[in-house]
DNA sequence: GTAAATCCTAGCAAAATACTAGGAAATTGG
DNA sequence: CCAATTTCCTAGTATTTTGCTAGGATTTAC
């Protein structure tokens, strides 16, 4: 009866992870989305959708045919968390109150209460999102495993 | 194909309005679901149900019988928004990482560099949360309200 | 030309969401 | 005691979302 909400999805999850894991990679040559499938345990096929729409945010570039793959469309200082998490999750924003954006029509919102709190924890969580940079994550990585080998993530859907 | 994730169910929604509502009313007696459910326009049978959660939360007390109803059982102060959303939504926290947990055992934890992003979007929430507390927004709600008359929420989910 | 790769659309089982429904139990007021 | 009012408890259910899988078309390196 009881299952927890507001959770950030596999998509998210997952594009993140490989997200960190193209940056290192990619830093010469294209990545296939075979290589980041087999280093991350992500579903090929599933990792494919992701890619996709990273692209179509315009986070990566895609190169086809042989020895193709994927490289960042842009430096990975200039991503952050919350880029990848929106473009794979939408909006990530915990309400979605007209009251709140600027175009906005909202009969009740001028004596609405609870806009303030829906407010205050979508403005906490973009924040928290949009401080974190890629590249702050490659450089953690490589910290955490100076040997370049990944952790087993058999049991990690995270 | 994109709908947006990360949000907040109707079962939070609600019930924080509810809790909110109930807060202002139940002054000396108690407050029947009804009469909530017709100022939010939230259906009865409904918000019964997110009251029975709130009174496991040990949030509500409740009498019942003829004229029963809800009242809040402790302090408006001492009732904070995250205390209400995760008795309605679970944990509030957008990834259930094991290698977070005090006693959570996860065999990637010690090279997962994800870990870290978790970690600050999940603080980030119940900081938010956490810190606004009932009384204030009651209080808010009167300021912005001052006839005592509820918004008409025919219009709005949230 | 063939193998390796991305691209694109569709389908689908399982889970979650947002309710509705039926009735039992407790309490009050007459 | 009775009837009305109210909470309490369990179940059912239509719709949507999630987390994939499947098939094949297209592009490119060698």
């Amino acid at each position: 009866m009881e299952g927890d909400k507001l959770k950030l999805s596999t998509k998210g999850r997952y594009g993140l992870r490989a997200l960190i894991d193209l940056a290192q990679y990619s830093k010469d040559a294209p990545v296939s989305i075979m290589s980041i499938s087999a280093r991350q345990d992500i579903s090929e096929r599933y990792l494919e959708q992701l890619m996709s729409m990273l692209k179509k945010a315009g986070l990566v570039r895609s190169v086809r045919g042989a020895n193709g793959g994927y490289i960042l469309a842009k430096d990975a200082k200039d991503i952050s968390a919350g880029d990848v998490l929106r473009a794979l999750e939408g909006s990530l924003e915990p309400v979605d109150c007209p009251g709140l954006e600027p175009e906005g029509v909202c009969r009740s919102a001028d004596t609405c209460v609870t806009k303030y709190v829906w407010k205050r924890i979508n403005e906490s969580v973009s924040r928290a999102v949009d401080e974190i940079r890629l590249d702050q994550l490659v450089e953690e990585s490589r910290r955490l495993n100076p040997e370049g080998e990944e952790p087993d993530r058999s049991e990690c859907k995270n």
